[in-house]
DNA sequence: TCAAAAGTGTTCACCGTACACCCATGG
DNA sequence: CCATGGGTGTACGGTGAACACTTTTGA
């Protein structure tokens, strides 16, 4: 007996994409004003549709691809959405996705045939469906996986202050850190190489810049991937 | 100009659904005999298809249901597969569910019906699909909530030894614990009422049996709820 | 010389872990 | 009386949090 699977419910299936980013003082969010009905010109994450073909995560890398040109960036699976009027025009379930990038990398870009701007995450709009839940759930895992890995490898520039990377931290976690601990904490990671280079523009003594040590890093994110949920 | 949905693809989707049970000695699964093609005869999660007019979590709670007779039992969601070929007849995408159930007060019931049995987590069969990965990540889970909240209230009988509970930690973590360490962590945590009655079966000097303070443990499930992933 | 940001250590409380002996009882 | 499992406390190292002053230098 094999069991019929024609007579079996199909639904659409579409994968909706959290792009956080990091500008030096605020965790922002890259959100597209909506181009057709319904909800059109609503603020909306970005989404698209699963086709036959292919698995959810390359769905997601296509949605990201299309939006921000960006190629093989990881992108980790949230949660599924089912609630059955969640899209009032057709049933939809949609999974929803996040990943980090860097802004500055990818202001211009494709992101105009979008109308795509970055949104901070505490002054947020109104988004349609149900994709201020999936942000909100978004901001969770973040903050989540900053207490057991590095983070900022994706978010910063490449050479960056230690004051940048702890007001990174200081954005995910939203409260204020200690400027001792925090660097106590970070040196006793030993992800970061410092630079000989100081950047002078926030003052009159200057900055060390610092890089990460990539191999380091990967390793402790690596090892904080246990965790994972 | 209203998206033409008609024009997405659309998908089968179902849900799988891994239900832990915990035996005084082991942790277990419940898995079933499939019984229709393809694989047809192998061992499997018992799942179910989605249906038009229900969310997820309904489709998750009436596979629950059809295989346990249990109602109202609180299912998390895990992740959504989506390899393309994962289901060999038909694209199907499925979304993992587990929960945890006290094995006693259902061992007998409906499961007959669908030669369903219970498996030690450390001697599974070969599952069909990615039933092995979907367990492997419950594991995983389920390992991880253990350390930031409260466990057992579902697992174990209503009066149980304190030796039963550190074998149910020791089950989930997979590692021996230290005896005075465990009962210091789990009084510090002062989710147990002490009973009066003993447990004469195990020895001669029979163990205290506790209960779970219904109150606090739910306080700290919720308060580890901000962790979650 | 002074304003403004950078840089830097110590102390304390708490938590996880390691570790070993006496107790109560039924046979 | 003794074998069997039940019950109990202490000491140490590591980690997170609180906390304030000195340094540099361009204007």
């Amino acid at each position: 007996m094999l069991h019929n699977y024609q007579k079996e419910d199909k639904l659409i299936v579409a994968v909706d994409c959290i792009i956080f980013g990091f500008d030096t003082e605020n965790l922002k969010v890259l959100l597209i004003k909506r181009g057709f009905e319904p909800k059109k010109g609503n603020w909306s994450l970005m989404g698209g549709f699963l086709k036959k073909d292919e698995t959810l995560n390359e769905a997601a890398q296509r949605v990201l691809i299309k939006l921000t040109g960006l190629n093989n960036i990881y992108m980790e699976q949230l949660e599924a959405y089912s609630e059955v009027d969640r899209d009032p025009v057709e049933r939809t379930i949609s999974v929803a996705y996040s990943t980090l990038i860097n802004i500055q990398n990818h202001e211009k870009e494709p992101q105009q045939q979008y109308s795509a701007k970055w949104f901070a995450v505490d002054d947020l709009p109104k988004l349609v469906f149900d994709h201020n839940s999936m942000l909100k759930r978004a901001m969770r895992r973040l903050r989540h996986k900053t207490t057991i890995q590095p983070i900022g490898l994706e978010l910063l520039p490449e050479k960056f202050t230690m004051l940048q990377l702890q007001k990174l931290y200081e954005a995910i976690l939203n409260k204020k850190l200690d400027k001792r601990n925090f660097v106590n904490k970070i040196n006793s990671l030993k992800i970061l190489i410092k630079l000989s280079e100081k950047d002078k523009r926030s003052s009159r003594k200057g900055s060390f810049l610092y890089q990460f040590d990539q191999k380091v890093y990967q390793e402790k994110v690596t090892s904080g991937f246990d965790f994972r949920l």
